[in-house]
DNA sequence: CGGTATCCAAGTCGATACTG
DNA sequence: CAGTATCGACTTGGATACCG
């Protein structure tokens, strides 16, 4: 993906109408982790280190980089408790909401993909 | 993402079960250009030099490289003709064509969210 | 017409160490 | 607990030139 913020997609300047939306939400929910975090939290909201174990291999710096992602493009909000140490919970907006059916849809597709490869390996 | 090769998916280990078809599905058509690419194909096939046309601002090898992607993943299929000069006609195989609904509401949510950040800019 | 080859810039991820 | 800072590695995309 190209130097792109997501601030800049509202010129988009396109000559091919309808592609420009596309690249837009591939580029909004395509960084590596992205897919599996809007599947948690399409469960349920979560806590930052109740994430980080859900995901087994992500780095601290790398999950608050695609959370601050999610969240400055609308997709996920942040809400702090006044414990000590303060805990932060994670939660889809409406906007995140939205996408879960085509996450499902993609996870439908994904699995039959890969159904379709391994009969390939079989024969 | 990390240098996975496509067929290295199919020994995906990932704790979070569902969350790998996600990402090898992002992975297929996560590609700058390729969402632009289905959507072309999924009007009508097309040869080389019309895609081309259609996509300003693509190079021939960016194009040819994410043709190649695409092909590799059973995405789409080449066809060359008996010409000369010769030209090749691109077009969606069965995965290809399952894909283009899951395409279509990827727009639709694009579009949807390009009017949400402009409501937001006006007020 | 439909590519390759080369070379470079930018983006993205990751490991590690440190902090309020 | 939930980050930030730094630095390095790899991947991706792009400009340009050339080829069968």
């Amino acid at each position: 993906m190209s130097g792109f913020k997501s601030d800049q997609y509202g010129t988009c300047t396109f000559t091919v109408k309808q592609a420009c939306p596309i690249e837009l939400t591939m580029h909004i929910f395509g960084g590596k982790w992205k897919g599996i975090i809007l599947s948690l939290l399409s469960q349920s909201p979560m806590y930052y280190n109740a994430m980080r174990r859900e995901i087994p291999g992500i780095s601290q710096r790398i999950l608050t980089l695609q959370l601050r992602d999610l969240e400055n493009d609308g997709i996920i909000e942040r809400e702090e408790t006044n414990d000590n140490p303060k805990k932060v919970l994670y939660y889809l907006t409406a906007l995140g909401e939205d996408f879960v059916p085509i996450l499902k849809s993609i996870e439908t597709w994904g699995n039959a993909y890969l159904c379709k490869k391994n009969e390939h390996k079989r024969s």
